[in-house]
DNA sequence: CGATCCGTTGACGACTATCAAGAAGTGTGG
DNA sequence: CCACACTTCTTGATAGTCGTCAACGGATCG
């Protein structure tokens, strides 16, 4: 009885290609508890009503698509629950998993008319959703909230130029550090405790997010085990036991 | 006399560590040739007066730092002429090129309060500077500014993410065929021919940039080559024979 | 003219991808 | 409840690609 973090619940029996699911009327800003987190934290309190006027409640099953690649980009997303990934294919298969969205992340940062992505929910997910439109009216009205996303947009940027040291010059089981600590830190954010890791993905996920295959994510998993560094509760189930010594080996900024 | 593109001058005899050179008085952005590229864009040009009087202009000679990574983060800048690199290093000495910055880019989308990167120019640069105070201000009483930095900084996301793919699943000759459309692309921006791409920085900057050796470089050029893709008229001065073969080498996106 | 830097090419080896098999866990149906 | 299918993860053996080491040619500069 493996009970994984209640953050990120269990991954449901996943449906290949099941549907969206329906957009509800929306519960209200004032007990969401990635409230403080999101990007709705820049408006005060007083605003939400717009916000919520504006907002649409959302449940994608585990193993569901949120969004497809080339797809017209009609909304935006503020994920309240559940665990996400972005994924980007080549013609001939080749995968990246250019991230992983949990509670308090934005989708919607980008430029582009169509999704250049699609968003596939690992486990069941409750996402705010927004039209487009409604919220570039929102920003309008509100510059904070304008200045609020373009700070959270600043932050996504620099993340992401971090990944691409991991990806350019890291080894695998420096890579794996970084990933490792990197989950530990965004699910310490949402309550769960510094050094346990709830991997909900699968190794796939991790080697197509990391640019290794899934036998190299596995040998780097054994490798720090074998070096003490971590420990298995489950196969998804991590504790760091050195959280130090896998800095040091990530370079030290994750 | 390999006469160099005009938009990217010669690389001028590098001086290990230059001084970044000196704030001037700025110019004015009537005539400036990146107006319509940079952010500065986003603002009316009845509004230009503010920016003016909060820019300075500054020169940065080839080889010299701009501004050099956990350093407190003063200034943001617009690129106007030339061209630089932004690096990052590891304790140990590997290098990333996280990126190559030239006119109409702008350095300031983080949210850090210590420059993440180095900068450093590979050409002899012109820049306008901005203190961040300043900016931010200028923010505060032009949303539409704010408006256009949130778009751009988005634009710059989507296509940091793309290099995501590039370094976690191309091979070398495909890491180089896209970087090569990249480049080919934004100097067609600024006014150059669409088929003839000019490289100012080294190899070895190159290698950084895609996760690579310096001969891993060379050999896929050389492949490149002799495939019959790119044509050399010098070792830094490159012209696209065939551009729609190596779109598809790059995986089309690029 | 020698020194230095940059780029190319060749020989070799290490590391990771590939291929293959087995172990462990989960859900289904008898 | 158990057998079976299925997926996920791990481990081993092998091969190929790219990194490393080395040498050379060309350009630039003092």
């Amino acid at each position: 009885m493996t009970s994984r973090s209640s953050l990120l619940q269990a991954e449901a029996p996943s449906r290949p290609t099941g549907s969206p699911g329906r957009r509800q009327p929306h519960a209200g800003c004032e007990g969401c508890l990635t409230r403080s987190l999101a990007v709705c934290a820049a408006l005060p309190p007083a605003d939400t009503v717009e916000l919520e006027a504006a907002a649409g409640e959302l449940r994608v099953q585990a193993g569901a698509t949120l969004a497809r690649e080339g797809a017209v980009r009609r909304d935006v997303y503020t994920i309240t629950r559940g665990m996400l990934r972005r994924v980007r294919l080549l013609p001939d298969g080749r995968r990246l998993v250019a991230g992983f969205l949990m509670a308090g992340d934005f989708i919607g940062f980008s430029g582009a008319s169509h999704y250049r992505h699609t968003f596939e929910a690992i486990t069941d997910c409750t996402l705010c959703v927004f039209a487009l439109q409604d919220m570039q009216q929102l920003c309008r009205r509100h510059p904070e909230l304008e200045a609020g996303m373009l700070r959270q947009a600043c932050a996504e940027l620099d993340a992401t130029r971090s990944s691409l040291m991991t990806l350019a010059r890291l080894t695998p089981v420096e890579r794996l550090a970084g990933f490792l600590l990197d989950m530990a830190m965004r699910q310490q954010r949402l309550g769960a405790s510094a050094d346990r890791v709830d991997l909900p993905m699968t190794r796939n996920d991790i080697a197509d997010h990391l640019g290794l295959t899934i036998e190299t994510v596995s040998r780097s998993f054994t490798r720090l085990k074998q070096d003490g560094m971590i420990e298995f509760d489950a196969p998804r189930l991590i504790t760091l036991l050195q959280p130090a010594r896998l800095r040091a080996l990530a370079g030290s900024p994750a």
